[in-house]
DNA sequence: ATAAAAACAGTAATCATTACTGTTTTGAGG
DNA sequence: CCTCAAAACAGTAATGATTACTGTTTTTAT
């Protein structure tokens, strides 16, 4: 594990710190009440660096912010389009929509499943 | 069906003329092909209404930009985080990304699901 | 101790999206 | 075929999340 700055140990702990998938925006206000002058875009800078470390993961959910989740683990979010909260659910293999909503309480109404890789053009023209 | 005024028609026939999950400018570029004044607001207000009808679908994939999809139905997406396109997947049930990888020829890296609706708390609060 | 590299604060710039304004089109009821 | 209100529109301005930049501070390796 590479070593990391102390800014980043406190982003880092902030997103850990919740299960709430917060925005770029709250993250920074948690840091700053450790680190009142850290700047925003150090905010940023290591988000994205965490990020393609593989220590945390992006959620997007298209209400136009990007979420972060202190969990880079593939996992299943459940998102309210009333509220615009993200909740993690729960694992089960067979009948998810119908566990997610008993366990959640909750109502589904649709599902986004997408897959990330390398296509087969990429994969035979990269070296990547 | 709703009336659609002409804009909306060519709006809807240019992004149901494609399988690229395009985003807005690239709808916006086709329809001036055949209404060379059309503005880009008209382009994003008819999205935004054709996608509020269930007409269309919009794909999040966290490239910054919105994509569309003529195809309204739950199904699941292929996104190349190299080249950055967007593939729709064949239907399987088990062993989706085993089944994903041979018939699109690729690598499956990561996978996001979301599924979206109305949580517990917006269930009792609101009459929504 | 020292020099090169990395991280940083603060600010400016970018640009996808949204909002606004005045005009044109549509459609229901005479 | 008129009339008038509502909807849709073109063109432009504004918004705001994100990114880029600049000069400074901190870290790291030697």
């Amino acid at each position: 594990m590479k070593n990391h700055s102390k800014r980043r140990e406190v982003v880092l702990n902030v997103l850990k710190s919740t299960t709430t998938h917060p925005t770029v925006n709250w993250i920074y206000e948690q840091a700053r009440l450790q680190i009142p002058n850290i700047s925003l875009g150090t905010v940023y800078r290591n988000l994205a660096e965490l990020s393609k470390e593989g220590i945390i993961s992006e959620v997007h959910v298209g209400d136009g912010y990007e979420h972060f989740d202190g969990n880079a683990k593939d996992h299943i979010h459940f998102h309210c389009l009333s509220c615009g909260k993200i909740y993690d659910c729960p694992v089960q293999d067979g009948g998810i929509k119908e566990y997610i909503e008993k366990t959640l309480d909750c109502v589904v109404t649709a599902e986004k499943r997408l897959f990330n890789g390398m296509c087969h053009t990429c994969r035979c023209s990269n070296k990547n």
